[in-house]
DNA sequence: ACCACTTCTTACCATACATCAATGCATCTT
DNA sequence: AAGATGCATTGATGTATGGTAAGAAGTGGT
C-alpha cells in the first residue's frame, strides 16, 4: 500500500541506480518520538519529510494559543511547507510527530537534481503537487459549505485507514471544531 | 499596476517577438457581460482565463443551493481550475464574470510550449503557482481561526483596491458568512 | 418617469457550536 | 496499588452566526 523511500525514488520516481546515487548526499534518515517537534513556526522550512514510518502533522497556532491542524502525513506521505520553502520565508506553521516516527529528511537539492536528471521524476513531482491543490480546494469548500457532522463523515470517508491513529481532539482541530462537539456529533452520528 | 496581457508575456514570462507569434494560435480575447458564466460545473476546464479588464469570480454551489466563492480574479490575474485541467476530470466549480470583462481564453498547450521554449516563462509560471498555494493554505487557516469580523478585515486588507467592486453578497460568500451577518459585522466596526 | 429588481440594513428569534465544569476511564509512573 | 496525567464524554449555559421578514436605498429596463 505505502510506498517506502525506495519505492518513491525507483518505482514512483523512476530513478536508476546511478541516479540515486547522485541524490544520495541530498537525504538523511530521522527520528522521531511521539510529540516531538520536528519544524518550528518561524524557522525556514529548507527539507520535506518523507515518512517512512509514523504519522506527523502539520497545523498552526492562533493568537489565542489554539492549534489549527491543516494537514496530516501517514506513511508513504511527504510532508513540508512548500511557501517557506519556495519563498525562503519564516514558516507560520508547526510540524510534529504524533506517533514515533521515521522519516527521510530531504534537502529541497534532491527534487531539483533528480527532477533534470529524469522526467518521469519530474512529472511525479507535479502529479503531487497537483493533488495537493485538489485537496486544498476541496478542504476550503468543506471549510465554507459543510457542518460539523458532515465535515467529520468526510473525513472518516478521506483518511479510513488513519482516523484510528489519530486522538480524537486532533480530529476535531483538522474539522475547525472543539473536541466536545466532535464527541457529540460522533454520538449524534451513531444513534442513527 | 495590472500586467496586460502583453505585458505579462514579454515582461513576466520575457518571450521573444518570434516566441509569441509560435503560441498564437492558443490563445483568443472574449468579452463577458456581466453576470455571465465563463465555466460550467461539469465540463472539463481546458483553458486558463487572463483578466484583461473586468472581474471575475470562482465558485461552488453546494447541496443546498448556496453559492461559495473559492476566488476572485481582478485584471492581471489568470484563473482556472487546475484540477479539471491537469486531471482531466469534470469541474466542480464554476466561473463568472461580476463585471462586463475582457479575458484571454488560453489553451494549456500555451504554457506548456512557452515553457520548453523559454525557462524565465517557465519560472514565473512555478512562482505562480506557488502563490497560489500560500494563499490557499492561509485561507484554510483562517476559515479553521478568525472569527466573521477578523476574516472580513484579513479580507479588506488583502483585496483594498477591488472590495468597492464587489457586492457585499459576495464578500460574504467569499468569507463564508451571510449577508446579513456582514452587514452586522460591519456595523460593529463602524461603531469603534 | 415608472416599475421591477437587487442589494443592503435592521429587528427578532432560532440554532449550531463554544465554553466551562464535572466525571469517567485508560495508561503511565513510582 | 495508588496517584497522576491525558483524553473522551456529558450537562448546563453562553455566544456568534444563521434564518426570516420587512423596509430602505439604489439600479436597471422600458
Amino acid at each position: 500500500m505505502h510506498p517506502t523511500f525506495s519505492e518513491f525514488l525507483t518505482t514512483k520516481g523512476q530513478l536508476t541506480q546511478e541516479q540515486i546515487e547522485i541524490i544520495r548526499p541530498f537525504y538523511s534518515l530521522k527520528s522521531y518520538s511521539k510529540g516531538e517537534t520536528v519544524m518550528y513556526k518561524g524557522s525556514i522550512c529548507e527539507h520535506s519529510f518523507f515518512v517512512e514510518k509514523g504519522l506527523l502533522r502539520f497545523y498552526s497556532i492562533d493568537k489565542q494559543g489554539k492549534e489549527h491542524i491543516v494537514q496530516f502525513a501517514p506513511e508513504g506521505w511527504i510532508i513540508s511547507d512548500r511557501s517557506s520553502l519556495y519563498f525562503n520565508e519564516a514558516s507560520e506553521y508547526y510540524i510534529d510527530a504524533i506517533e514515533d516516527s521515521v522519516v527521510v529528511k530531504m534537502d529541497s537539492k534532491l527534487f531539483s537534481t533528480a527532477s533534470k536528471m529524469n522526467t518521469a521524476f519530474s512529472q511525479m513531482n507535479e502529479h503531487k503537487l497537483q493533488k495537493h491543490i485538489r485537496q486544498m480546494q476541496q478542504r476550503i469548500n468543506m471549510l465554507l459549505g459543510a457542518n460539523a457532522s458532515e465535515r467529520y463523515l468526510d473525513f472518516m470517508a478521506t483518511y479510513p485507514n488513519i482516523s484510528s491513529r489519530i486522538p480524537q481532539w486532533m480530529i476535531a482541530s483538522y474539522l475547525g471544531i472543539t473536541p466536545e462537539s466532535l464527541s457529540r456529533v460522533r454520538k449524534e452520528i451513531v444513534r442513527q
